[in-house]
DNA sequence: GCGTGATGTTGAA
DNA sequence: TCAACCTCACGCC
């Protein structure tokens, strides 16, 4: 689940459940127990994300700044909630018991979930790139480092200090969009290149929000428009190569490749991403 | 029941 | 470059 697309809608989906209202949080599984108790009784004032991190604002007592890494999971539900199971890090719970349906949110696996400052929470933004999920981010700034980079681009699109919230599916997927060979350098990447690149994060990664999973998929080039058999995939969305390396490209018909790039899977078509 | 892998990051070697 | 951390679903006995 968790690229950036998956933090904004969270962020967004706290929001809606909980702001405005004082929360009751508890952490079945411990390790928030402390500042879970500082936390209830709060009222949950604003809910923010930036590319991968999830920061929850309670005026009185700070933020809590959660990072789902990659098992990191929200199970949500509204009315009174089960019993939590014993892996729960934190559960947030609306606290009012008259007409309105509650609504609670269960968090599992996360990285991290801790109490920080306002400070603490500035210095994560100034590591951070700009992110096309938030208004007003300067693709720019990322084709600064970019374009000085001899770094493979593939890399540079997974570093968050140039672009926060991209990850696995959408590196492999936004290349394969703009025929980029993902082991060409940044410094070889024209600014057009970049721009376009860019251009297309924002869109995809709204559209991800929105529909809550990663679909990239032009309508032209969907299975069903090629006549070919639907793709079943536990990830959810409709994609080019990430995690295809088994069917034939849908644009080329040719093989899609898979390779280890700084021990993560990388996912290309080779005669549609030329260097 | 056991082994495996996964949309991530950090910190030590 | 590598191990560590966090959890769960799936395939294979």
């Amino acid at each position: 689940m968790p690229e950036g697309h998956t933090i904004h809608r969270l962020a967004a989906d706290h929001h809606k459940a909980f702001a405005g209202h004082k929360v009751r949080a508890t952490s079945p599984q411990g390790k928030f127990s402390d500042s879970a108790a500082l936390i209830t009784g709060q009222v949950l004032e604003t809910a923010e994300a930036h590319g991968k991190h999830l920061f929850l604002g309670f005026a009185a007592t700070g933020w809590v700044h959660i990072h789902l890494g990659l098992f990191g999971k929200y199970t949500w539900g509204t009315g009174e909630a089960p019993p939590p199971t014993d892996t729960v890090r934190l559960r947030l719970a609306t606290t009012n018991a008259g007409a309105n349906a509650t609504a609670y949110a269960d968090l599992r696996g996360p990285t991290t979930c801790t109490l920080i400052t306002d400070g603490e929470k500035q210095a994560i933004h100034d590591r951070l790139g700009p992110d096309p999920l938030r208004p007003g981010d300067d693709g720019g700034r990322a084709y600064a480092r970019v374009s000085r980079s001899r770094t493979s681009i593939a890399a540079l699109l997974m570093d968050q200090k140039v672009v926060a919230g991209v990850g696995n599916v959408y590196r492999a997927e936004v290349l394969f969009r703009h025929g980029i060979d993902p082991y060409r350098l940044g410094r070889d990447v024209t600014r057009r290149e970049w721009d376009a690149i860019w251009a297309d994060l924002v869109d995809l990664m709204r559209e991800g929000v929105r529909n809550n999973r990663i679909d990239t998929v032009r309508p032209e080039h969907t299975p069903e428009a090629m006549g070919r058999p639907p793709r079943v995939d536990d990830h959810g969305g409709e994609v080019y190569v990430y995690r295809s390396a088994d069917r034939p490209c849908l644009v080329c018909g040719g093989g899609i490749r898979t390779a280890d790039l700084a021990a993560r899977n990388l996912f290309w078509c080779p005669s549609c991403q030329r260097a």
